[in-house]
DNA sequence: GAGATAGTTAGCCATATTCCTAACCAAAGG
DNA sequence: CCTTTGGTTAGGAATATGGCTAACTATCTC
């Protein structure tokens, strides 16, 4: 199964500052759908949007508790994001590790042809 | 200055397969846009239209050598996403270790009381 | 200079996204 | 049982996004 889908969400739902000042909220601990509201000037419709949209990506979990509804992140859903930047950053250093390479053997054959 | 409209940005350009195929392709190196497209069934405008919204995001730079538009990925510019995920992390460890250092304390407590 | 190649611009369409208000429902408190 | 509180649903408006085609421009090759 491909990851792009995933990836997708996870991305697209990072790419609204509410979102991810949601989740800042959220890193600090659990907290109600009224709590996390507070902050913002928004309705509150809206703001349940942006949960939902968190919740589908896995990257928040929610609870029902008789009237409230109480949100947590989960950290372990951020993995697939690091998983991706790390393999840009291994592809990319890989290249500078081959130019290295590249340029180390090219100043040995440069002695050894004297 | 808040990074905010900086990570929007990064995010944004993040939130899509088609740029992070493009990024993939470039964190192995330099490319014109027409090595770019050519794993695409795409249109060609559009593909230029996600190397320039890589481009708007600082993900990437271009450079035009006769008719041959150069890419090359900006790896600095990931610091950021980075950063914001690093602090994400920082904040619920920081909860976890807090946790912990309650726990502790509550045993030691409970040992000191007999 | 004509033809080919690489890319650019403009305009359009369909879909997605973000926000709103209004109305409603479920649960708690007095 | 009524009121309050916390949240949910529905529908709409404005904007953004991702793709297309057509036409065009700039540069290279012969």
């Amino acid at each position: 199964m491909s990851a792009e889908p995933r990836l997708d969400a996870l991305f697209q739902a990072l790419a609204d500052p509410t979102r991810r000042s949601l989740l800042s909220q959220l890193a600090r601990g659990p907290a109600s759908v009224s709590d996390l509201a507070q902050p913002f000037d928004m309705a509150l419709p809206s703001l349940m949007g942006h949960l939902r949209k968190l919740e589908d990506a896995g990257l928040i979990e929610t609870r029902k508790d008789g009237r409230v509804r109480t949100c947590a992140i989960v950290p372990e859903a951020f993995t697939p994001v690091r998983g991706w930047l790390d393999e840009q950053r291994a592809l990319w250093e890989g290249r500078l590790d081959r130019l290295d390479d590249y340029v180390t053997r090219l100043m040995k054959e440069r002695q050894n042809g004297h």
